[in-house]
DNA sequence: AATTTCGGTGTACATCCGTACACCGAAACT
DNA sequence: AGTTTCGGTGTACGGATGTACACCGAAATT
């Protein structure tokens, strides 16, 4: 019984954290009140700030949560990274529907947050979103045939191929798991993916 | 005087709407209250039920007024298209940086309601997208050299085009017009574009 | 000229909201 | 063993919210 007490508090935390996530599924952010979560969890209203200080901050922790997800899958993005371009496109999609679905609310809170969420909250998102594109850049910048490439030409492909999956991502949202049109939209992604792919081998960045 | 009745009706409607619109500016529908809209509008809170039966339909009319503005685009672009590809494109990104600076709250409202907003309002929006995915698909297919185009991979090349393109208004929703920011992703919007141009010319559809 | 229609008014009420404040009891520390 | 720390409690407040209801006055209709 070491840690009982830091324990316990965790435990309440994540208990918020859940409630919150089930709680804006159904909204968002900023329509959710403290009461609300309060409830949900079973603590009287007053105790939720001896968590967070506002809803907000809250709203910070999930996107943090969301992003470690994020990384998560970006890591094993990388793992399965092998030499076929086919084989890493089809590896790439399977991880998004997977996270996708075991995530499946985080990613729903990013997607309603983008853009409505808290000012804080939005821009925390959107400094993730921008770290995942460096990152793709870096690592495409490795790839054999890429000399060839700008430096700002490979900033745009990662921008563009980011957002495809950005977007194919918030179409798997809508979808149930291992539904017809979850194989579709993922088979979708894969096409555009190939398609991206075809005009990456055919470009021929402008020096002038 | 022949219209003074319904005339005055519209003009508090339309100030409704413009307040509403305004008044989300910095949040969302579902946390937009119907007195908030009352009071800046100037009038008491039970009058807004003399035009809408709630928030939600207030939202409906908002997005049927900016798949309007964003139909107005479409037709813009099919307007400005001539034959060769560069020119398309060039023009096609004019017209959405225009589009998006004249008509920066609506677009703003689209962004924010697609996907935390009511549920009519997400669904609406979302036939609006497809709407458009559809239109592109049929204009390209009536290009030269799409013949050898399977009609599924015309459609997932019509889904990654108007992807990049909302990705793109949501990218220009936070610049500045004029601003250096906003040529940038002007220009990463033409390079874009001209990269899935690449790509498309040298697919070829699997007939397997 | 008499009547109807209807956008807007004003009052009223139950409900929810965030949060300030004083307090409790058990785990943690000394 | 005595004291401190701190997650959780309970009460209480002013303010905002949606909406029901009765009403008004002028434009529109008859």
């Amino acid at each position: 019984m070491a840690q009982t007490r830091v324990e316990q508090k965790e435990r309440t935390r994540r208990a918020i954290l859940d409630a919150a996530l089930a709680l804006s599924e159904d909204s968002t952010l900023v329509a959710l009140s403290l009461r609300q979560v309060a409830k949900e969890v079973g603590i009287v209203p007053t105790a939720f700030y001896r968590h967070f200080p506002s809803i907000e901050d809250l709203g910070l922790a999930l996107v943090a949560e969301s992003l470690d997800t994020l990384r998560t899958l970006l890591r094993e993005l990388r793992r399965t990274a092998g030499e076929d371009a086919g084989t890493i496109i089809d590896g790439s999609v399977a991880v998004l529907v997977e996270q996708v679905r075991q995530d499946h609310a985080h990613y729903a809170f990013i997607a309603r947050e983008r853009f409505a969420g808290p000012a804080g909250v939005r821009e925390a998102i959107a400094r993730g979103i921008e770290l995942a594109e460096r990152e793709l850049a870096t690592d495409i910048a490795h790839l054999p045939g890429a000399d060839t490439w700008t430096e700002r030409d490979l900033q745009v492909l990662s921008e563009l191929i980011v957002g495809s999956m950005v977007t194919t991502a918030e179409r798997l949202l809508g979808t149930a798991p291992g539904s017809a049109a979850e194989e579709r939209v993922a088979e979708a992604a894969r096409t555009q993916l190939r398609m991206m792919l075809v005009g990456a081998r055919n470009w021929r960045s402008r020096t002038t």
